[in-house]
DNA sequence: GTGGCATAGAATGGATCCATTCTCAATCAG
DNA sequence: CTGATTGAGAATGGATCCATTCTATGCCAC
């Protein structure tokens, strides 16, 4: 009956898709500023749908919206950044351990199967790619859609940052980064929620203090 | 010049302002949904306002929107609220953590004066504003709006469910309440971090053990 | 030459109208 | 009597046009 082929969903889902990709690959800067004709114009759609999926993404952390003043990415300082990060700390570590119990073998294989891949990842993009979804992974547990919400909001808030400091260091300082995901592996593994909040935080925790380390990632 | 009485900001402002207020007070209790003409109706407006009033409202945890379905105002069973309760003692503990060093002399003075209207308060309606106004305040110093947003939308998704526990409750528990705020308020007073999240944390964590003695409080 | 101000252009907010989707109740088959 | 189905009504999504607000460039006064 449905052969109307692509035809998908709603204007505003499909430019909210479109706007979520395009700022988490970073072709949208933080700060820069989004004309609502532009991207309008570009689906052949009114201004509207695209209001709308503004008003989406700013409910996921993506855009800010103020009156009359229009759409921006939003851009975070150095101590803005740092607070995130000390959100995620507590945020994710709940996540975590409320997935634990309900994490199936199948996705704890493909978790093994997610580090294997970002053990042989070679560039930064592919790397942001599988360290997202290995840590969503590790939440997808979790019964909660607020607490999920949340979590996603803390990562889209941060994946611009986390590109630019990964791609000012290309050195092997992701042996840590691995060490780190195989501890928490293996704590999943074994069921251990203290071994599992105890590696997560600290792993965001380095995380936080190496950002706090190169002032050059921010444009303040 | 300006001597245009009311006509206050956009209309779309003036609609979530009042659509904010409608649900804190429970006069739109979870789960019922709301109709955008309805509201476009009520205030001489077409229902484009209404929708973006809807999305701004959904960042800050009032509503929730759904394609082609409409808005609702979101419901929460006891598993959900507890999670959110458990989220509230990681994500305050860290704002009033972070809002310690900058509270002022005249921000302290408020408090006491806050405390003691509380003590002072006879219906659940002005004690539940006095409670959130007391705690947000204690959050005011806070240099992360990031936080703060996460702090309302938290406050926000919670309101109905303490005002339905509080009225269920008409016992002198108030007494608990009025204890673990001056002991906050103390530890606040001596700018001791420690003494503040343990009150804090401990704070709401026998709010969340007692609703989940009152199953009568969900209607699922 | 510098600073403030006014005006033109552009971008956003809002209203009205039309298309599409959903909901729900009544009907009919089993 | 129970269940699925279909059609009418209502509610939401989207397009076009107009009003309002913001911004930036250029001009003028000092």
């Amino acid at each position: 009956m449905d052969d109307s082929p692509p035809r998908s969903e709603a204007a505003s889902e499909r430019v909210a898709a479109y706007l979520r990709q395009a700022i988490l690959n970073g072709e949208i800067p933080p700060g820069s500023r989004i004309r609502q004709e532009d991207i309008a114009e570009r689906f052949g759609a009114s201004r509207l749908p695209v209001r709308e999926a503004l008003r989406m993404l700013e409910t996921e952390g993506l855009t800010q919206l103020e009156v009359n003043k229009g759409a921006r990415v939003p851009a975070f300082d150095r101590l803005q950044l740092d607070v995130i990060y000390q959100m995620r700390e507590r945020i994710e570590t709940l996540a975590l351990r409320l997935s634990l119990p309900y994490l199936t073998a199948d996705q704890e294989a493909e978790l093994q199967d997610l580090q294997d891949q970002i053990e042989a990842s070679e560039d930064v993009a592919t790397f942001l790619d599988l360290d997202r979804r290995f840590h969503l992974l590790t939440y997808a547990g979790c019964p909660s859609p607020e607490l999920l919400a949340s979590v996603t909001r803390l990562w889209n808030s941060t994946q611009h940052y986390r590109r630019a400091f990964m791609l000012q260091n290309t050195e092997d300082r992701q042996t840590i980064v691995n060490a780190e995901h195989r501890l928490l592996l293996d704590a999943i593994a074994r069921r251990d929620e203290v071994d599992c909040e105890r590696f997560l935080s600290g792993h965001i925790r380095r995380t936080r203090i190496k950002l706090a380390d190169h002032p050059e990632i921010f444009d303040d």
